[in-house]
DNA sequence: ATGATTTTTTGATCTATGTCAAAGGTTATG
DNA sequence: CATAACCTTTGACATAGATCAAAAAATCAT
């Protein structure tokens, strides 16, 4: 299994600023992130949406786009410089076909996010801008300061200035 | 592989208000709903606020409790007469490791519900009350009307009240 | 470096939705 | 069938956060 997972594995670097995938396009490729920041987005009435953020050690693709292989709202890009590994959709299913761990591993992974998903669902709901400030510093921890204001205040579906404020009494 | 599945599976009926999982109790069953609707739901400041709901044709547990037995916050009710067929944790990993077919079949239906979820997010931020009103009965299309208002408000993360007024204008 | 973008902060309003309170409806129970 | 328990609607008022506008700070490119 090794050598068939070594072989489909290819490396790619982008630059700040640099899309990664684009909505119009099926996205057949899953990014293990190896060095840097990517964020998944959309956009709503012209403006960015960031849905989530993925750094160091997280694969990083348009999550339906991928599993379904079919058109979906998301966008990525990098918002740090990035080295990546990534794997083919199609690679990807030969390995599911042909080692039945990774079919395992794939489950308990997804079974993980679906968890975090959650956890996200609930803290959007009768929370005040501040705590859910407190909770994307939570969420993700050692990484939040590494996102600009603008992106994160679109991620918690508040306005910059109140963002902005919110940092300033705290 | 189908004895196999026969033999786990034990029937069950629940009253409406009925309760189906407690929080205090790590989750070892998953219900299969054939006829009536469930809601999981947890406390906030002594209130109880829905996460979903669940109705013919869908699995139903705490998600966190149950993948990774232990405790969650979730509470699982009856908001109708309902009655499910149910399987247990264990019996579950058994089929698990001798029938690679159904981790196959968990990992798609984890996939569909992370896309739901997803969704769900999104459709969270940026929207008014209308919105996600709107969103809501959507979601929902044909068992939306068989929830109680209060629970469809406190799943929206909006007021009675609020959701009232919302449903007097349209 | 230096001017040009881009990002963040600050200020002044405005509005959707929350809170509190009470009255109507509806459903369950002895 | 009557009374209680619950659910929904309506009203008056308060407020968190949005919007619009512009200044200040940080970052980028020549």
């Amino acid at each position: 299994m090794e050598a068939a997972l070594i072989n489909s594995i290819t490396f790619r670097d982008f630059k700040k600023g640099e899309m990664v995938h684009h909505a119009e396009r099926v996205c057949t490729t899953s990014c293990f992130i190896l060095q840097g920041m990517l964020r998944v987005y959309y956009l709503k009435d012209g403006r960015e949406v960031s849905e989530y953020f993925c750094a160091e050690g997280e694969w990083t693709n348009s999550p339906r786009s991928f599993t379904q292989q079919q058109l979906d709202i998301y966008y990525i890009d990098a918002i740090e410089d990035t080295k990546v590994c990534c794997i083919q959709v199609q690679d990807l299913v030969y390995l599911f076909n042909n080692f039945p761990e990774m079919e395992r591993y794939a489950r308990l992974s997804m079974g993980t996010l679906l968890g975090h998903l959650l956890e996200r669902v609930t803290s959007q709901r009768f929370t005040t801008a501040h705590e859910k400030y407190a909770h994307f510093c939570q969420a993700y921890h050692n990484i939040h300061h590494r996102i600009p204001l603008g992106m994160v205040a679109s991620y918690l579906g508040i306005t910059q200035e109140t963002l902005s404020r919110i940092r300033a009494v705290k």
